[in-house]
RNA sequence: GGUCCUAUCGUCUAGCCCGGCCUAGGACGUCGCCCUCUCAAGGCGAAAACGCGGGUUCGAAUCCCGCUGGGACCA
């Protein structure tokens, strides 16, 4: 598809006015995906035209995101506002060879004459006085406007959509150039992706009907063109296009809930591609079995319960250690400090809890009462089954665990079996008072696997309190 | 409103280009069973889809036309 000697470059280009949107993402995760693929050149490039909406926090946003997922890039950033000179340059050449002209229609009277059409259910659409006018342009602010062809067609070779025309005719004439000097979009892009020699243009395909104007400026700007492949639309439960009424769209929020790169990254990658059965993709993976031809052309409802299973799939598979570094900032999130943290047993007890998680706030959840000196009681669970009758029971077992001299699990077992023939009771009746004795809750990993971790003096304590917790049964 | 895109289980998708192998496959989710000290994980199994109507053809999820639905852009 692509020629071989060819050198691929493809470039991602957001706007920097809010956050690092999951859109945006898958964006640009195949085209880093398509260029790392052919061994090409991976642009970011920031749109920032939009003065009043671009922010520095939010072009922080975006380089943070990508660095997180690992998305890296080999030029750029670049930012379009340093580059106006570019753009006015270009509209010049273009002024001079008579494919466009200075507009002095202000915003407002365009405003004015598109409600009047609006009103009489014509087509919005600009009525060219500008482009009839004889002579020179009066001397006011004046915007460089594009002579768009007004026959014949314009057709688009979309490596997703296919062959896509468009009646030049419905086609009006677009400003490129703002009176202020500041390209509009479709003129910008044009410019940078020329100057930059992008080889394909990947992007949503909300931005399909607005390239046959930019062909056009294409052509007349003597370039060549990409190739085009338009991807289709992330969109909400309702079907309606994502956004934050959904839920969480920014990659920020998903790192801070907890998910893992990898998991994100494989989830969005199958969020209109395929490749055949596969569900499980690593980074490598996806370099080598990336191809534009196994692209979706359909939209995609963005499904947050699976990404919750990949999440969850790439935690169990994470290395202890490896997670045992992202954790801290989640355990600091469930109020313990870093002194609270014992190093020792931490490998421990995330090898214990991970494959309860599906997120690492899930981990931290469920490790933190190994940290905690005090075991903070989950209310229902201590009524229901620190009772009076299992007091006794509990007071052997500690006896008998005193006695132990090992604290591994099947001598752990032992001792239990030994408390259970005793007292006559299974170890389902007893299993569940040890267990929010020891953690305050009745879900954790196993309960010998539990003691071994919190060692045989945590252990006994926190059964010691338990029963000091118990009420005498001469309550009743 | 105009233009463009799009249509397989609730969701992501395979199959569609090159009609028969499709009594439509996989995955998430759901439900059931097994395992089991709880919860997960894991194993096994089940329910669940070709939007509708016309053609073409011996035969259509697959090709053609229309309709309907959904999305996007234009402002």
């Amino acid at each position: 598809m692509t020629n071989a000697n060819e050198k691929v470059r493809v470039r991602f280009a957001p706007s920097p006015t809010g956050y690092l949107h999951i859109g945006g993402v898958r964006t640009a995760l195949f085209n880093w995906l398509f260029a790392r693929h052919h061994k090409g050149t991976f642009i970011l490039r920031i749109e920032d035209t939009d003065r009043s909406r671009s922010t520095e926090e939010s072009i922080q946003a975006i380089l943070d995101g990508m660095r997180w997922l690992g998305l890296d890039w080999d030029e750029g950033p670049v930012c379009q506002m340093d580059r106006l000179d570019l753009y006015k340059e270009h509209a010049d050449r273009l002024l001079k060879k008579g494919a466009a002209y200075l507009c002095t229609c202000t915003p407002e009277e365009l405003e004015t004459r598109r409600k009047e059409a609006q009103a009489k259910k014509l087509i919005p659409r600009y009525d060219g006085r500008c482009r009839e006018r004889k002579g020179p342009a009066p001397d006011r602010p004046a915007a460089v406007r594009f002579k768009a062809p007004q026959i014949g067609q314009t057709v688009v070779e979309d490596l997703v959509k296919g062959r896509v025309r468009f009646d030049n005719a419905q086609l009006d004439d677009l400003i490129m150039l703002r009176s202020d000097g500041v390209p509009t979009y479709n003129f910008g892009v044009v410019v940078d992706d020329s100057l930059m020699e992008i080889t394909h243009v990947i992007r949503g395909d909300d931005h399909l009907n607005n390239t046959p104007r930019q062909i056009q400026i294409y052509h007349a700007l003597g370039y060549p063109l990409p190739k085009f492949a338009h991807l289709s639309m992330i969109l909400g439960p309702d079907k309606s296009r994502l956004s934050k009424r959904h839920g969480a769209t920014s990659v920020t929020e998903y790192h801070e809930q907890g998910y893992l790169p990898e998991a994100l990254i494989n989830y969005l990658a199958r969020l209109g591609w395929s490749h055949g059965d596969q569900e499980v993709f690593s980074r490598e993976e996806l370099i080598e079995k990336f191809s534009l031809d196994r692209i979706t052309s359909s939209s995609a409802v963005f499904n947050p319960e699976k990404l919750l299973w990949l999440n969850g799939h790439y935690i169990h598979q994470a290395e202890s250690f490896r997670l045992a570094g992202l954790l801290k900032p989640f355990l600091a999130g469930q109020g313990l400090s870093a002194e609270a943290i014992n190093e020792g047993i931490l490998d421990k007890v995330i090898t214990a809890v991970k494959a309860r998680s599906r997120t690492l706030v899930e981990l931290a959840q469920g490790a933190t009462y190994f940290f905690k000196d005090e075991v903070s009681f989950d209310e229902p669970a201590r009524v229901k089954f620190l009772t009076p009758e299992i007091r006794s029971v509990l007071i052997e077992l500690v006896d008998r665990l005193s006695a132990s001299a090992s604290f591994a699990p099947m001598e752990l077992e032992k001792r239990f079996k030994e408390v259970l023939e005793q007292k006559g009771m299974k170890l389902s009746q007893l299993a569940q008072p040890v267990r929010v004795a020891l953690t305050g809750r009745t879900v954790s990993p196993g309960i010998y696997e539990v003691m071994e971790i919190l060692g045989r003096d945590r252990s006994l304590a926190r059964l010691k309190k338990a029963i000091d917790l118990i009420p005498t049964d001469i309550a009743k």
